[in-house]
DNA sequence: TGTCATCTTGATAACGATTATCACTATCAA
DNA sequence: TTGATAGTGATAATCGTTATCAAGATGACA
């Protein structure tokens, strides 16, 4: 076992080479080249971006490879799909210090997304959630507005939603 | 006028006939009988069963129209666009005695959803935000999980995220 | 009431992200 | 090395939504 007490992955390369071996799949160059470049690249990543970079060491990938390929990666738990704003599906590699269940501030002028948790919201969320009979497995939580750089940059603070 | 103190919408049909004037649009049957329907089935609308309904009464009405009416009727705020998990955009009406501000709870299960909303979450998430320099207009907020109804009839709770 | 500029409509093509298909290739246990 | 099986690339297909465009409806004004 290549994971930590906490179940989050020291080695995400050699985790997913475990979880190959587990289910009886098969190692590929492409496999590992997207891996390697979606792990190299951090953050939120759209698919077409990661095809870009993985194009760079090798552009024949195809892109219904690298689709499958983060499939992959997140039935074995090593990245974690999102959808924000946009159409397109990002994802995020889940080897972070943090838990996976922070929460995403984006700014909508330059994109930015920063990631944050705070166990009061969450446990103010379980609370309503089962005073109205629900059990929560899955939270999304996502608040949209202008970063401080992007407020300086022109005229100051809009509304309040 | 036809809104109140509080912007609201006493007469949504009336209110769509403001502003259809105010730009020098027109009217049409369609547009009518489009926003009739979407008002006439209350919740969280699909798209596609709003082309339903409106067609037991003018089969001829295109999905074209339906989008366009529905794009009109978020631009003078009488809906509002929801994206959940799925691939389909929903239409919720915004004539409601509480606020547009509230959040969702939906069953995985039934797919039930269910509104709610806390001052206090919201307050702290605008505080999270602004220590992060951001300035919130905009948040989704959604918690995923199964109802009452839902857990009862099968094995009991789950996880929690 | 008729005219005419302008807006709407319906049918359908186009779109963008993602998935399915399929012939061909790579992997790996024996 | 072989053979069974999984993976790949190219591309067609899908799905929700938008764009296009010719034809039809609307409404201010004469």
């Amino acid at each position: 076992m290549v994971t930590d007490k906490g179940g989050r992955h020291r080695n995400p390369l050699a985790a997913l080479g475990e979880f190959i071996q587990k289910k009886g799949l098969k190692h590929s160059r492409q496999r590992d080249a997207i891996a390697r470049a979606f792990f190299a690249m951090g953050g939120h990543v759209p698919v077409d971006a990661l095809v870009a970079r993985v194009r760079e060491q090798d552009p024949r990938v195809s892109v219904a490879t690298v689709y499958r390929t983060m499939k992959l990666l997140a039935e074995c738990g090593l990245a974690v799909p999102r959808r924000f704003g946009e159409g397109q599906t990002r994802y995020e590699p889940s080897t972070r210090r943090h838990s996976d269940a922070h929460d995403h501030l984006i700014c909508t002028s330059c994109g930015e997304i920063v990631e944050f948790e705070s166990d009061r919201i969450s446990e103010l969320q379980l609370r309503v959630a089962r005073r109205h009979g629900f059990e929560i497995d899955r939270r999304r939580v996502e608040l949209y507005g202008r970063c401080s750089d992007c407020r300086r940059g022109t005229s100051k603070g809009e509304s309040i939603a």
